[in-house]
DNA sequence: TCGCTTTTTTACCATTTGGTAAACTTACGA
DNA sequence: TCGTAAGTTTACCAAATGGTAAAAAAGCGA
């Protein structure tokens, strides 16, 4: 007797699952982000990937699965910026290099930027140990490097948290808020635009 | 032979319809902010009410009527403070005080702000012609405003238009993204460090 | 108070949607 | 190449959900 791989505990994934389950979690990343949770169905992420429903389960427990699966996996790419801080860096240039990749991740990976920003907003509901977990300790450590810098004089004084919160948020803004920036917005000029207006914001900031 | 109140061209509604139509917006705001469109239903609505649903059908022709009468109706409170920046005061002052109005809007209507942002990560399906008619023409002329000030040397250069970006980028995370900021931070401190925090960021930005 | 209009409730309905049972097909190691 | 396990499909289902019809109740001007 055998598990179906939707259970855990399943050992060595076959080529064939490893490929499907692949192709679910792209087509997920593409309707979740751009319908929610709840507004995604899994008709459209099994048309999506080209997959049947019934098939779709077959691979995953449920929907939620699907999910929680997504937002964890891609957690360590989207914080892979942050961790690429360099401690034995110039901390200006080391901010403002991760200031740019920020916002790079938000033109390249805005499915991403979206998937997280809508299940925040939802107030985290699957997502909030995670955060604790592996967000936390990150934004500890880093609040911590920060605030030495600081306290050495090469950085302008500044909560470190605070800064993080402006950072994260006037990047994936770009992302997050497209439909009401290219309202605003030639489309072309945001992304450049951006880049300088960001960089002399936060070099400012910074500078001691 | 009348027309339910549900219909667009009813002329004088009564103290009644006044009452629910309101008690009506004010659930839907709540649950609509905190599930998004698709998320919430028409039977919360109703129990949040505490008017039964098809009543509340008796009042709006559909569940997106209520979530477009919402966005458009709330729209103008939320772009008050933009209207405020006056043309004959301080620019530094204008702007700062801007800031903090956004910042203190953030705080005490965090559920409007999240109606918004809802609709915005979906792409705005149901708000573009308004984002369109209202809030372009004001941004239009706020950046005029701002390119004024800049050009007559009484701030630092900046684009217009990425500088509201990064305004309201700042100041509505902390509401659409309560839930990070909760993990991170101790509740009680948010406010007056992020207060103290995007004044000096921006001073420092816009001081010429 | 009468009679008409407005408002509310009761009883439904069709569709959508997450999920399942079980038969059927394909892959693959011995 | 045969048999077993892995993978896929077909045919469903129950619950949730947006919405409606029509009767009942409440308001209200005369």
């Amino acid at each position: 007797m055998q598990d179906s791989p939707a259970a855990q505990a399943t050992r060595k994934p076959s080529r064939i699952q490893l490929r499907n389950r692949k192709r679910i979690l792209d087509a997920a990343l593409e309707v979740f982000s751009a319908h929610g949770y709840r507004g995604a169905t899994l008709d459209q992420i099994a048309e999506e990937a080209g997959i049947s429903k019934p098939n779709i389960l077959y691979y995953f427990e449920g929907k939620e699965e699907i999910h929680v699966t997504l937002l964890n996996h891609l957690m360590d790419e989207w914080l892979a910026p942050l961790r690429a801080v360099d401690p034995e860096g110039d901390p200006l240039e080391e901010l403002l290099t991760y200031v740019q990749r920020k916002l790079e991740m938000a033109r390249d990976l805005p499915r991403e930027s979206r998937l997280f920003a809508n299940e925040i907003l939802q107030g985290a509901p699957r997502m909030t140990p995670h955060l604790e977990s592996v967000l936390r300790p990150l934004v500890d450590q880093t609040a911590q490097l920060i605030s030495g810098w600081i306290a050495v004089g090469r950085l302008a004084p500044v909560d470190p948290r605070h800064l993080l919160f402006s950072i994260w948020a006037t990047t994936q803004h770009y992302a997050d808020f497209d439909a009401q920036v290219r309202v605003l917005m030639d489309e072309a000029e945001v992304h450049a635009g951006a880049a300088a207006h960001l960089e002399r914001m936060f070099r400012r900031l910074l500078t001691p």
